[in-house]
RNA sequence: GGAGAGAUGGCAGAGUGGUUGAAUGCGGCGGUCUUGAAAACCGUUAAGGAUGUAAGUCCUUCCGGGGUUCGAAUCCCUGUCUCUCCGCCA
């Protein structure tokens, strides 16, 4: 959410803002609405001082032995319409708040202004020693893979959940898990994270909080008889970890990695890049999230990058680097950079991570505070969050990669001690 | 799922209709004392909003929502959460 006192004041670069992200032009109405909002509370408060002055000079009037039968019915008609103004002013901040949880993020000056994933900008790329785009041999798409080497099953996936539900089996199974044991071990011990293990299953206020909600709502899964949400990334339960608390200023910045299933309805995407493991309804990844002060953000949003692709060189994986243009960002995000790792099969960049910062668009919404030790005032945080990595991208990278030219599939050496076998065959 | 108790400032904990934004203790911060520290003593210590160049002034907030009243932390209804007991259970 953001600042209505920022909009006031920057409204003609907010507007430009909200352009640049392709979205709905709603300065004008925010502006007058505001406008409405504070005049009632400038006459209502006046009422109210009004109303406070007779609370103390009513007992003192009856003490006194006088009779306050007058005041009292002053008084009555004054709290009549301070109930009437009151519910007026209700209804003008709701309408506020109805359009501020809609309206995006704007972006840092240092994104590129586009409209759509075409106007990303590439800004690294990295290949693994000896690689080649070009394949001496025939390689074997992922699905194809799970299926020779018995370690994925997509149908009986479906049959248990319907698609988009992977079932993992026997080396399969174990690759997955070691996969996770392996990056969440890599970021504890090389990065300086945390970990936690956070609920699946989150309520409403925490969607609400990192912004899935109301905007996605669609694309999120909902269990109504407890109203609660599975996740579809940590990123909601570890961002709201520090809901509604203030955050002291020595321990920053603050920084969690998790692993968690995470779940999408990915409503109407159906058809098209939905095979096997390009786009599913359950996945695995693990998730870093910091909370920082301000004036730190956009540095931590560059270690961030470095800390995905620490795991990816260790995997010796081929990647790049986009940094996305304004247009293809998403809702809350100030910046993003998207991570995509080479599929063979595919012949095409798989996007496996996306690191955002957020600065301040989160920490409204859920009222995540830190306390500035110079001013002793609390000011909202900046959070950020990245994914580090996702499995289910990630797999199919492993796979078609370290395929061999005699049908096999060799284990990437720093998973060995993790698996436990050196190849799938 | 059933029965009961409770939710107050950073924490503990008073307060049952009228200067209570809230006693007291702890903690935090500033000071006196001390070579320094501790102890002791004194002072100070919430957030959000409106207005104003500012100093300030005003409003709101005692879990959330609704109600009664001139007036609610305090009374009524409702939701959420926590605790205790019973039931069920990995």
């Amino acid at each position: 959410m953001l600042d209505l006192k920022f909009i006031r004041e920057n409204h003609e670069l907010f507007r430009q803002g909200l352009l640049n992200k392709n979205s709905k032009d709603v300065v004008d109405e925010i502006l007058s609405l505001d406008e409405e909002r504070r005049s009632l509370i400038l006459r209502t408060d006046d009422l109210k001082s009004k109303r406070n002055q007779a609370s103390s000079q009513i007992p003192a009037m009856k003490k006194a032995g006088q009779d306050p039968t007058a005041v009292l019915a002053e008084m009555k008609l004054v709290s009549d319409q301070i109930t009437q103004m009151d519910d007026q002013l209700r209804e003008v901040e709701s309408k506020l708040e109805v359009i501020l949880r809609h309206t995006p993020n704007i972006s840092h000056s240092s994104v590129p202004v586009g409209k759509t994933a075409d106007d990303n900008i590439e800004t690294k790329q990295w290949l693994p020693d000896g690689f080649s785009f070009k394949n001496s041999f025939k390689v074997l798409d992922h699905i194809e893979l799970g299926k020779r080497f018995r370690i994925l099953d997509f149908e009986r996936g479906t049959k248990i959940s319907g698609s988009g539900f992977p079932l993992y089996i026997g080396k399969g199974a174990t690759l997955e898990r070691a996969l996770i044991n392996f990056m969440l071990d890599y970021h504890l011990q090389h990065h300086g994270y945390s970990e936690v293990l956070p609920p699946v299953l989150v309520n409403r206020e925490s969607m609400e909080g990192t912004g899935q909600i109301p905007k996605m709502e669609d694309d999120m899964y909902f269990v109504e008889k407890d109203g609660l949400y599975p996740i579809p990334t940590a990123e909601v339960p570890i961002t709201n970890i520090h809901r509604g608390e203030i955050l002291e200023e020595k321990y920053l910045p603050v920084k969690y990695v998790g692993y968690s299933p995470c779940f999408r309805r990915e409503a109407g995407s159906y058809g098209k890049e939905s095979k096997g493991f390009l786009r599913v309804h359950q996945f695995n990844k693990v998730e870093m999230v910091k909370f920082v002060k301000p004036e730190t953000s956009y540095d931590e949003l560059e270690k961030l990058v470095i800390d995905v692709e620490d795991i990816l060189q260790a995997l010796k994986i081929p990647y790049r680097i986009l940094l996305l243009c304004t247009g293809d960002l998403s809702f809350s995000a100030a910046k993003c950079y998207d991570i995509e790792t080479w599929s063979p099969a595919e012949n095409r960049w798989l996007e496996a991570s996306s690191c955002s910062n957020f600065e301040n668009f989160q920490a409204r919404r859920a009222n995540i505070r830190f306390r500035n030790e110079e001013t002793k005032k609390p000011e909202y945080i900046h959070t950020l969050n990245g994914s580090g990595l996702a499995t289910s991208r990630l797999m199919v990278s492993i796979l078609e990669n370290y395929q061999t030219e005699d049908g096999k599939i060799k284990v990437p050496e720093v998973l060995w001690k993790y698996t436990g076998f050196k190849i799938i065959d």
